[in-house]
DNA sequence: GTCCTCTATGAATCTAGGA
DNA sequence: TTCCTAGATTCATAGAGGA
């Protein structure tokens, strides 16, 4: 009788933490071909030379972190490429990459994940809308950041949620350039003394639309350069689940605290649509994926129905899915509805409606 | 007697003329730092596999020439690294070059460029306004490239007519993401078939917005890969000179009936929003010279800081004595102070900044 | 409460010219 | 080459604070 041997065990993916160390160690440590989706912000290599004033003479509070710091193009180049395959290791035959960076290093970045066997799907432009101006006019303003999305292979089957993201997008085709404000305001992490926790947060818009467009509830979803969470945050949101690599402590600690608070959507808001959903005439989604309207939020109608946002812009109500409008004329037994006038949330206390919104996002696009 | 031996003579630069033959031979055989600009729309390498039908099932009409295609990345790297080095000795010290690009290449050049000695200045991206569709919907609508603006070293004095940008923008800064349609309609050059003539025709409006913002009228603006030569009609309509380098001869041919059709625009139209940089420097003591101001008289800040005039033009603080400058970053605690806009005399009862006093000698000045 | 003004700040490779 | 000084230069947004 043949003695039964027991192969090792894969160590078990530690989901919805955020593990300590440096990212590439991290990764060679974790089981291979485990993740569908990997996010990642590297370090942007910056070269800043001396200080840097507004016209009022105030400092520009610059990145000077240590981690930033590189000393030639050699060095980031071997960095990149030990992280990139790391990574690659990690991924499902299927999973795909985001990177994240600016002029200073994504052409370093995109050659090494060329020459690394990924497969780039697209470049895609967050073009932002309130960017810091070049204060001396010797350059143009540098009002955007370059994403590369790539699957692990030119075979891969990657995920890509096209009705989705043509929902958030008034029904057209989302296209390569994404318009979107920097992280400001509340949502922007501040430490014990009210400075900024981390020099280059991420806007969480950024990545609902990345998670929404490739990947599935469920995923799991690695971010090696964690920082303070974003990724996790927003994964968390949309039943998403995370692993995060952070090698600075205080980092750590604030995305830790963050995501403690993150509460998850319901999970019928998350159902996005299937592909013979009729066209949204407006950008609804927008409202959700910049946060104005939380995904599971109820909507209320002039005469008390009742609807459910979902992730993608969409309305859950009664025995019926659909666009703002077309949930309004259902609930009306009309054969059209303005759903941007018909809908009202509650803003302390008072109903509003909808529109109020859009105008909000319509006052800062008008301004381009 | 010594005899005087005649040095040979660079060759002469072949002003507004379309090159024949391979760009790599025929930059090297122009004489180095001889070029103000070069403007270089590389082939992109494109890794296309097979046809590409819509959904009505006509057939897209692809970049498949041969000029297009390269065996792998290591072939396309060798080929865009030569051709940048033989520009790059083409280029004046304080030259520079734009390279534009999709996902497919655009990475590779970046760092072709870091790695020859260039220095980016930014990264900017063509936001089409009218891009195909993604016919699959398999991936986001490619709806932009990107060039890149570099120097040819860090610290090249590069031309940046940062005004004229600006008068172009509505008066504020021109950004990086620059939204321009494709070329279409008449500008689009057809062959005898009624075909287009080049498969990726640039629109004029991109490249007039790279030579007003890059070049001075007179300056000589190289473009290797000249195709149907939209950098040379714009250079020519600017008052630029140019030198176009292209291998097909049906490129040539449609490149050369285009220019000459071209008229440039009156001397007159081509001057652009000045800087003040590029004016007069008048030292503040000629306003004392000149009886503007009053020695002993005191100027006053935004604050309320007060320093008297002396004499010899310079002033004096609280416990401190300077130029006009140095008084104010004094007073402001700044690393520096445009003393022409912080400090102000008394007029009427109106406190009028002594700026107004430096430009009616300007004004005087101009008139000579 | 409302409206308005003022201030702070964001991934930034951010000067030119004469002595 | 290095040093020094003149002097040119900002957009969108959030939030605080005052009228």
């Amino acid at each position: 009788m043949a003695v039964r041997t027991k192969l090792p065990e894969a160590p078990a993916l530690p989901l919805n933490q955020i593990l300590a160390g440096d990212c590439i160690d991290v990764m060679r440590s974790l089981p291979e071909a485990s993740v569908d989706l990997i996010f990642a912000d590297p370090p942007y290599n910056l070269q800043l030379k001396g200080e840097l004033h507004r016209p009022d003479n105030s400092r520009v509070d610059a990145v000077d972190d240590h981690w930033d710091q590189f000393s030639s193009f050699a060095a980031y180049d071997k960095f990149t490429r030990d992280w990139l395959a790391a990574a690659r290791r990690l991924l499902k035959p299927n999973g795909a990459i985001w990177v994240i960076g600016s002029y200073h290093n994504i052409f370093r970045v995109g050659s090494a994940l060329q020459d690394a066997g990924y497969w780039i799907l697209n470049d895609v432009v967050w073009r932002k809308s309130n960017p810091m101006p070049n204060f001396r006019g010797k350059r143009l303003t540098n009002a955007h950041e370059t994403m590369i999305w790539a699957s692990k292979s030119e075979a891969a089957k990657y995920t890509f949620n096209y009705d989705a993201l043509k929902a958030l997008n008034e029904g057209v085709q989302m296209r390569s350039d994404w318009v979107l404000p920097i992280c400001t305001g509340h949502e922007r992490l501040k430490d014990a003394n009210g400075d900024k926790a981390h020099p280059t947060q991420k806007p969480e818009s950024l990545l609902h639309r990345v998670l929404v467009g490739s990947t599935n509830p469920g995923d799991v979803v690695l971010d090696p350069f964690f920082g303070t969470g974003t990724t996790g945050a927003v994964a968390k949101m949309l039943g998403r689940q995370f692993i995060g690599i952070e090698r600075e402590d205080s980092y750590r600690e604030a995305a830790a605290q963050r995501i403690a608070r993150v509460r998850p959507y319901d999970a019928s808001a998350l159902e996005t649509s299937g592909s013979k959903r009729a066209e949204p005439r407006v950008p609804f989604g927008q409202l959700v994926e910049r946060g104005m309207l939380r995904p599971g939020e109820v909507l209320v109608g002039p005469r008390g129905s009742t609807a459910k946002v979902r992730a993608d812009g969409t309305l859950v109500g009664d025995r019926m899915t659909g666009s703002i409008h077309q949930v309004g004329a259902h609930y009306e037994g009309a054969p059209s509805c303005n759903g941007w006038t018909y809908w009202h949330f509650k803003r302390e206390g008072k109903m509003v409606p909808i529109d109020f919104l859009r105008q909000q996002i319509r006052a800062e696009l008008g301004e381009h």
